[in-house]
DNA sequence: GATTGAAGACTAGTATGGAAGTTTTTCCTT
DNA sequence: AAGGAAAAACTTCCATACTAGTCTTCAATC
């Protein structure tokens, strides 16, 4: 079991905990730990060369993200994908998007949708290199600039929350994903709309472009089945 | 300076890190703790008569919600009302609660609407008692139960995140918001809409509520200066 | 053979000491 | 008196030891 290094110490000044959540929710979100593993606050320390404590609050700020759970005495694990979950995400994504969306149609502020409109091309480019890690990175981007052209860039940060949970489900068939063409044909409209200042019309689109992201998601449920939260069977509602 | 003592332990296998962010957290919302006070782990590990490490993990859990900032090496201080993070989360939640209540008035789940109206209920009880504590509890209650009747109950637990921030600023002066009976009006119009399975007046109805929010906002920042943050001269957006 | 229970190997939670870094104070120099 | 450098007094951060609770294992007992 050799050393794991950390994400790069660029700034060393960084704390040790901060860098150890950055590793450990990409390797999460990436699906490298998979969903239901069990983590060691004394395995990762060991692994990294440092003490408990930094992972221990690394594994606090992940259980806040809703990622892993923590439960006294007993173990750390990776939280299972939960089907009502990414549908909830979608659903809380769906909202937030869809109106700020809106807003950016209202307000046409050219210089943010400038921003929006150069990472459109650039992900233009990366479709036509293949290189889909960069693809996906740059729709991030798209998103994010398109709230900050909203007016509204901190909304950018409750829906990368969101999409966390989503992303895992993506990240276990690529093949079963959107492809690249057509993302980058909604995005187009999202922002043609918006550009027009057409309020509706970037609503209507977004809206397009969050809801087909769950329709694979049974399949994947099905054929992985021990990633998957067993769907609760009691009705919430107590008396 | 006596002990202070710790919420309810009820079930005392509550670890104890996880009472006192509770206990900070009602303290910060509530505005018991005021904006930009200075936080010591030391400090508070005496008043309460615990070791620092739980305080510390406490710290965390409330960075991670936004409403304390930690800064490595220098002190850990409760964040300062931003007007603009005050304003992001009325947006955030009026898109989420809005598409609640379309949602909410398609499905016209009508045993989980019953709840809803109970609570409306006792509002009104409440109102007439003069106790505005009560009332306010009941307040956020019927919107959770409202998320519940949606099918999305777990999406309230990111409006309550958004309205903590919220909150604060109306703790600051309670004579400046919106009087009870307004509220109970407003509260009546969308559980009407949405048991009439009128999803556009529903949504509207919801809006209307959460709109008026606001208005008072820049008159509190002016009478409270230093319990506010200086808004940011500098636009976002790098090259 | 099935059940029970005690010992050991885990786990997270807490206490404490010290390291690294920042801010304030103090005191000397000009 | 004003400026600046050293030092003292803070802060969070990390390492380590220990506590307490949970689960597993395996042997003794019925």
């Amino acid at each position: 079991m050799d050393l794991l290094t950390l994400p790069e110490m660029a700034s060393s000044a960084e704390p040790i905990a901060r860098r150890l959540v950055e590793w450990l929710r990409h390797a999460i979100v990436t699906m490298r730990i998979r969903p239901g593993e069990k983590l060691s606050e004394q395995e990762l320390a060991r692994r990294f060369g440092v003490s408990r404590q930094p992972v221990r609050e690394a594994f606090i700020k992940l259980a806040e993200s809703g990622l892993v759970r923590v439960l006294p005495q007993r173990g750390t694990m990776v939280v299972k994908i939960s089907i009502e979950a990414v549908e909830d995400a979608r659903f809380i994504r769906e909202a937030i998007e869809c109106a700020v969306a809106r807003e950016a149609a209202r307000r046409v502020d050219t210089r943010a949708l400038a921003e929006v409109r150069a990472r459109l091309d650039l992900a233009a480019e990366a479709m036509a290199a293949g290189d889909t890690e960069r693809f996906f990175a740059l729709d991030e981007e798209f998103h994010q600039r398109l709230a900050a052209a909203a007016g509204r860039p901190n909304s950018w940060r409750v829906v990368e929350e969101q999409k966390a949970q989503m992303d895992r489900a993506r990240y276990l068939d690529m093949s079963d994903s959107i492809p690249m063409k057509t993302v980058m044909a909604q995005h187009l409209a999202i922002l043609s709309a918006v550009e027009s200042g057409d309020e509706r019309a970037a609503e209507t689109a977004m809206r397009v472009h969050l809801t087909e992201i769950l329709v694979s998601l049974p399949k994947l449920a099905s054929r992985w089945p021990d990633l998957f939260e067993a769907r609760e069977t009691e009705t919430s509602g107590a008396a």
